[in-house]
DNA sequence: AAACTATATCACCATATAGTAATATTAAAT
DNA sequence: ATTTAATATTACTATATGGTGATATAGTTT
């Protein structure tokens, strides 16, 4: 018996793979201090313009990100704080994976000098 | 100037990525009762077996399942609950967004109707 | 209206990866 | 030791997608 429908499953898996490219979770930082335009986010990420719009559209598909048009430039900002919430738990528990890690290697290192 | 370090953030970007396909999403559900052993985790998810190996070692090395030998088998575990509340997070904000999504249809049903 | 600027889209390439069949490996049973 | 069962790995195909240059579109200014 299948515990879930994968039919459920394949949404939150979209929704995770929008957050899993690391050129647009630069575009979400660097709206976390506010509102900005196309072009002040190529210039605080360093991406291409092509590839700035193509994100920003996956990301406004997700409903991650409000798109707002004002004269010829385009505002686009946080839709949803809560990826930043989820960002912040995906932190904590690499930190704590690196912490284990680190242990370990102590523990190899005193194992050789003892 | 960056806001954060891409390298920072490629490796939150590469949790997701775990996350972010619908068959570890299925295996991940299926271990949330408990530990099972590649056969179980195969008829439970209707998975091939190789499939399901490198979707296991893939959870493995990302630290979310942990593997234990017994006898012939092996057996997966969640070695990280944190993720269901991931996936929880998520269900909720699909959730609100399908609610947004209704109430505007309803709203132009109700545009025609008067 | 023409020129200019900002953004979006298109076409393309390169790369990554999910799925699968075949094979290798490992441990238990005979 | 050989056989058998369970899991892992390899080689391969098909597909998806990130990045980019060129072009299209929309709004603004002169």
């Amino acid at each position: 018996m299948l515990a879930v429908s994968p039919k459920a499953l394949e949404q939150v898996a979209d929704y995770f793979k929008v957050l899993s490219e690391t050129s647009r979770l630069q575009v979400l930082c660097c709206l976390k201090s506010g509102s900005k335009n196309v072009t002040e986010i190529m210039t605080a990420t360093e991406l291409g313009q092509a590839n700035v719009s193509k994100h920003l559209k996956i990301l406004t598909q997700a409903g991650i990100v409000l798109r707002k048009p004002v004269g010829v430039s385009v505002y686009y900002e946080i839709a949803d704080p809560i990826i930043f919430d989820l960002c912040e738990i995906v932190c904590d528990r690499l930190s704590i994976q690196l912490e284990v890690r680190s242990q370990e290697l102590n523990q190899l290192d005193f194992w050789h000098k003892s």
